[in-house]
DNA sequence: CGCGAGCGTTCCGCAAACGGAACGGTCGCT
DNA sequence: AGCGACCGTTCCGTTTGCGGAACGCTCGCG
């Protein structure tokens, strides 16, 4: 699911005929970047000359009313001192949502060899939702908390009780879908081999 | 120390005279958005169309041969539905250093009236380092729990011994340094207030 | 009072990021 | 072999983010 065809229901992040207003995140990271220059006690000024880049620059971008390059915000986020996800994390960073299943990325592992990718996942009662094949070598894991899971291959799912867990090669097509009238919460690792 | 004046060791975003490379950080974030497209499964040609941007644009951003838009970062990511942070972590985010302090960024605790930041510090021995005043109302709160530390008010300085805490109000010029010749660990709560 | 210093915003020419179209290359099918 | 579908890269005209300069404003000081 995590990966799968966010198609249908796009955070509208649609480029045609834009508005002078910007997109949702836009004004989000302008404030933000107010807040932190403001906490660091320097005026506007003063930042564009630490981060080296015009001062029309950074009105515009803590106005929302400018759609920043990376490197600006490169510029902008390192003579603050902070990290750059400072302006981008806050706005449900890290939550995708399905037709069906809510997942919350809470960690990602990324050794040599193989990238795990840790969820806390949330099936509402009532919707299934199918997900397309992955990758070869794809697995994923799922440890159910609360709630009946049934999830797995399309033609060979699985059920899981809470304390349970159950697993699968994900590179065939697969679903998600809460067994019962209670909302499913569950962990779910996804392992992706380097191919 | 943690929001001051990083003139001194800028990591060099300038932007006068840019070679066709680009800034560090901009191929990593196009190694990193290719991996997570491969991940997906999906052709560079099937996620430009997903996300509504020109083949050209996802072409020279994995490359690393473009600056991109921050929108065109929200809806690449939005389309493979990962945060848009996963393309940015990875690269020390969240690790500040000073001229004898390195501090990385906990977690910020963002209430109404409030904001607090909580740090993981290391001072080594042998170097002091000079921060400016913050904004009036922002407060420091140390606890040490390795090493013998001096820091506070640049006329009043406090020193603190493994499992001791001291904070100052720090609307005026402080200071930090490891006594004798073990490095510091301590954390570092800033504290500050909505103006 | 006048005036210089600094602030944040707006105007402007230029560089570059953008999407669309065209390109050559590699498959799979008839 | 021929051919259509798709791949990723490159070219090109348009759009727009960029820094610098000018603007109006608010202070603090002589």
């Amino acid at each position: 699911m995590v990966h799968d065809s966010p198609m249908s229901a796009r955070p509208a992040t649609a480029r045609s005929g834009r508005p002078p207003a910007l997109e949702p995140g836009a004004e989000g990271v302008g404030a933000r970047l107010r807040r932190l220059r403001e906490q660091a006690g320097i005026s506007l000024s003063e930042l564009a000359r630490r981060a080296n880049v015009g001062k029309a620059t950074l009105s515009g971008l803590e106005n929302g009313t400018r759609n920043p390059t990376l490197d600006t915000l490169w510029s902008v986020t390192a003579a603050l001192g902070v990290p750059i996800t400072a302006l981008l994390a806050g706005q449900q960073a890290g939550t995708v949502r399905g037709t069906a299943v809510e997942a919350t990325l809470l960690q990602v592992f990324d050794d040599d060899a193989v990238t795990y990718e840790l969820y806390r996942m949330v099936v509402p009662p009532g919707a299934a939702q199918v997900s397309p094949a992955h990758h070869a070598g794809v697995t994923e894991h799922i440890t159910v908390f609360d709630g009946v899971l049934r999830a797995g291959p399309i033609d060979a799912p699985l059920t899981a009780h809470p304390g349970e867990h159950v697993s699968w090669r994900s590179d065939v097509p697969h679903l998600y879908e809460a067994v019962g009238d209670h909302p499913v919460r569950a962990s779910l690792l996804i392992r992706y081999p380097r191919p």
